[in-house]
DNA sequence: CCTTGGTGATACCGCTCGGTATCGTGTGGA
DNA sequence: TCCACACGATACCGAGCGGTATCACCAAGG
């Protein structure tokens, strides 16, 4: 067993196999999987190819990591939005709208690291694909739950509705077909989350 | 210059370069552009690499020339629709829908060609992008026209909000995140279209 | 002290890639 | 009849790929 936390040799650096995703993640990000060799990743991170491959049986490993742990920064993301406003899961919606809107002009170079793998990895037995369709169906899952605890009818048809628009707008942003994609995601799942508003509910309070 | 209709030798063939291009789009579609080789690409056209450079000087022209093959079918698609219902701007906006929807099982399995390609291709300046870009600016520009021609109240907003929705529908299908998402697709737009129609319009009629 | 194990460096493997060169062949038009 | 030309087949090129082997190094732990 390595200690928990190993010193760097003497630079103020991080240990090699965070270097590795750090890197991976920069240039799996900006030019896609299929486009990066590994030695590439190597040269970025300040290491080489063997180092990688005593930490990552394969590169498509490598890959899957890198998703796990952009996974795990959206789920932190989530989580946060959550607690910004506990037990007023209207405002929670329409805190994750605001934090991918949010996000959408990061992304307006590159997209989707979800959508964008998953186009490079037709393979469905990839290890990443899994990552990502659990991921997805997480997502998906909390969503209902949200929408449900908003009292919302048919919370399935509301939460399947923002995530097509979740979605569609990080592609839209992408392909630069749409101007302002930010401003009209939010008013789209304010419209969404309107539509299903049981009769009389007056938006911004969930419980009088 | 040759014939524009020439006969193949003997065998009920199409000429080389529509085999090149059907084999093209076929491996492209399933398997992404860069896991598929130029050679496998000849071998399914059964003809030879050197054919293939003949009539295209390079793998990227071959992508964008596909690209602008699908650009133009889906401009078809969306002709066919349009003259489908004469007149009924409502009609032809959730027939568009309809006709994306009717496509999300064929779609389930590699996905919308040009989000993948896309995502396939971070370089702006290779030619296939600016195919991509053009289209989808087009059939943007398309459905603001088909909004404002409904009447709808802000035809951009439902344009964006209805090219949001079309494009998360074929990502969530990818990814397989929701089910059934051609039914959820329609009722969505059918509430994009219902939440911009202007007061006191009924359905089904634009004109009396 | 000396051993152990993670590290860096380099060279190498077989394979595939996009793209080119070369040569033979069959066919249609003049 | 003969020429031009698209086509097919094959071999080849340099480069990059994922992945492995080998060796020296250096710090920590007994």
């Amino acid at each position: 067993m390595t200690s928990p936390a190993r010193r760097p040799s003497r630079v103020a650096k991080l240990p090699p196999r965070e270097r590795i995703l750090d890197a991976a993640e920069e240039l799996f990000q900006s030019e896609g999987i299929r486009r990066v060799g590994v030695q590439a990743i190597a040269d970025k991170a300040e290491t080489t190819k063997m180092a990688i491959y005593r930490h990552f049986e394969t590169k498509d490993e490598l890959v899957a990591e890198w998703l796990r742990i952009v996974a795990a920064d959206y789920r932190a993301a989530f989580d946060r939005v959550e607690a910004e406003h506990p037990g007023r899961p209207r405002e929670q919606i329409l805190g994750v709208a605001r934090f991918i809107a949010d996000g959408l002009p990061a992304v307006s170079y590159r997209g989707c690291p979800f959508i964008n793998s998953i186009a490079e990895l037709p393979d469905r037995s990839h290890p990443a694909r899994l990552v990502i369709e659990q991921h997805k169906e997480r997502q998906t899952r909390r969503l209902v739950g949200l929408c449900a605890q908003a009292g919302l009818t048919d919370p399935e048809q509301a939460a399947a509705e923002i995530t097509f628009v979740l979605e569609g707008a990080q592609v839209s942003t992408q392909n630069g077909s749409i101007d302002r994609t930010g401003e009209r995601l939010m008013r789209t799942v304010e419209g969404i989350v309107d539509r299903y508003r049981p009769a009389g509910d007056v938006p911004g309070s969930t419980t009088p």
